[in-house]
RNA sequence: GGUCCCGUCGUCUAACGGUUAGGACAUCAGGUUUUCAUCCUGGCAACAGGGGUUCGACUCCCCUCGGGAUCACCA
């Protein structure tokens, strides 16, 4: 049997970081084990829809690498993939209930139910319809809800990450089936769908997980054989305990790709949060996540989200890659988003791919995110207006009198004059400089750096000028001595 | 409140009854010819509490406490 496994999200909002981790470990199960992973929209609460939503979550798939076999955009065999356009199918299913006696129509209005539910609280007792439950009820035109017959009992099964679990029948209660506006709820849509598109596995948040026995019992109802079930925990937020939100800094997973995260980072970080192989290995490429993802070793308890975590394991990705992919995905060549833009900024159009490499090369170590890039390389393009409080403030070059910080530019000026700007030879030159005025590299370099690049920080000194090249960095040193006197 | 799930450093986690409770992020202190970063070395830091079971418990059982989920014509 093939492993068939989906995601299937409600077109309500953008995907989070949280959200996206459930679509991660069903993708990985298929793919895995060489099966299908399916794109299925939950969109029967039209109250709920957010415009433009369908398209962001799949563009947020896709952007991840995460693709998928059959959804919306590319149909497949067990169409169409949006809930919305198989209302004739649940009704065949309802029809299949109605006459075997499983569901029937609700004949109280929404008003009734809720002063049920109110003198039940008021008791203190636990709300149950089926203590209401009619003893004849009206034939089902479609304008009354549709509900399931239940058929309370006991449950003992097996979740593929919580292990056993157990309830009794007190959970069980004549849920809807489909509402009065004719659409299913999601609790009787998701298992016709995957019955009918032959999924495997259901890979879900545990806000489910209350439910189960419900869906259980329907499942009996319906002949149908349970898929694998597996029920993720949930991503909390960083401070609070909460589910994981917006306003804790659950960011789209795109604004992520376009700060300049790599998937593969966020595929690895996401993945980190709730699974590991067992062994002490941090990083994993996909392939390795591929050969060692397994259910039964996802954790149990939520995970907190934690940002830190997820720049440095960005940074350790970004120090992985070749300069010629790095320049690739910088340049938006590579990216598999929409958003072509280029993490330059503007004053690098002009210069050529070499030099930008170059560039890229200079300060992969110290990159977290591509957003980083024009504040980190800004100098290499164009000057920077001689800023006098980068010596000013400077620890070591503050205490310096004018004279000698002039002397020592003056010095570095002439001997820089004389270099051909080769990386060799400039580190050559800047030492005897160091024995010649005697001074700690900390003095001199800093000075030097300073006055060449005018950035609070900046790559290695000899490296810097020999990118800079011989005429940019004496006119900068020469600007900057001018600014001196 | 009922039901269910969960509980190891601040955070993510390892531990399949026997370990000085390990790693990583963060943090702190050093080191690498300057800065930021990288890299290296080292430090701080956890089994929620209480009972059992056992020669022996982070591991198994019970209770308490704490956190979460759910009790919709939302998913």
């Amino acid at each position: 049997m093939t492993i068939r496994t989906r995601f299937a999200p409600s077109p309500t909002g953008y995907l989070h970081v949280g959200g996206i981790r459930t679509a991660l470990f069903a993708w990985l199960v298929a793919r895995q084990n060489n099966g299908q992973f399916i794109l299925r929209l939950e969109d029967t609460d039209q109250a709920r829809e957010v415009e433009g939503s369908a398209e962001h979550l799949m563009e947020s798939l896709k952007a991840l690498g995460l693709d998928y076999d059959e959804g919306p955009d590319i149909g497949g065999p067990h169409g169409p993939y949006r809930q919305s356009e198989r209302l004739e199918s649940y009704k065949q299913w309802a029809q299949k209930l109605i006459d075997g006696g499983r569901a029937y129509a609700d004949p109280y209005s929404a008003a009734e139910v809720q002063g049920f539910r109110d003198e039940a609280q008021a008791n203190k007792q636990p709300f149950l319809y089926r203590n209401h439950r009619p003893d004849n009820t009206p034939a089902w035109d479609g304008t009354n809800p549709l509900r399931f017959k239940s058929d309370p009992k006991d449950y003992v099964w097996q979740d593929a990450v919580m292990g056993e679990l157990k309830t009794g029948p007190e959970v069980i209660d004549d849920f809807i089936l489909v509402k009065s506006d004719g659409f299913p709820t999601y609790n009787f849509a998701y298992i016709v769908d995957d019955a009918e598109m032959q999924i495997t596995h259901v890979i879900r948040g545990q806000e489910f997980l209350a439910s189960m026995p419900n869906y259980l019992n329907l499942y009996e109802a319906l002949n149908l054989d349970k898929p694998v079930l597996a029920t993720m925990p949930h991503i909390l937020g960083p401070s609070g305990n909460k589910k994981l939100s917006k306003r804790d800094g659950a960011k789209d997973v795109l604004d992520y790709i376009r700060d300049g995260f790599l998937p593969d980072a966020l595929v690895n970080f996401i993945a980190s949060m709730g699974w590991n192989d067992g062994t002490e290995q941090e990083i994993y490429s996909i392939q390795q996540l591929l050969d060692k993802f397994s259910l039964d070793r996802v954790q149990k308890s939520g995970a907190r989200f934690d940002e830190q975590r997820l720049l440095w394991m960005n940074g350790t990705h970004i120090r992985a890659k070749t300069v010629d992919e790095l320049y690739g995905l910088v340049s938006g060549e590579q990216r598999a988003v929409s958003n072509e833009q280029s993490f330059w900024s503007q004053e690098a159009a002009d210069y050529p791919e070499d030099y930008k490499k170059r560039v890229l090369g200079l300060v992969q170590e110290r990159l977290k995110y591509f957003a980083e890039i024009p504040e980190l390389t800004i100098f290499f393009f164009k000057d920077l207006p001689v800023n006098s409080e980068l010596i000013s403030s400077h620890k070591q070059l503050k205490k310096l009198e004018l004279t000698e910080v002039k002397n020592l530019l003056e010095q570095a000026q002439k001997v820089l004059e004389q270099s051909d700007f080769s990386l060799q030879d400039l580190t050559d030159r800047l030492n005897q400089l160091l024995e010649k005025t005697a001074q700690k590299p900390a003095i001199l370099f800093s000075l030097v750096r300073i006055a060449t690049t005018q950035a609070p920080a900046s790559p290695a000194l000899a490296e810097t000028l020999a990118l800079l090249g011989k005429d940019v960095s004496l006119r900068r040193l020469q600007q900057q001595l001018d600014a001196l006197s």
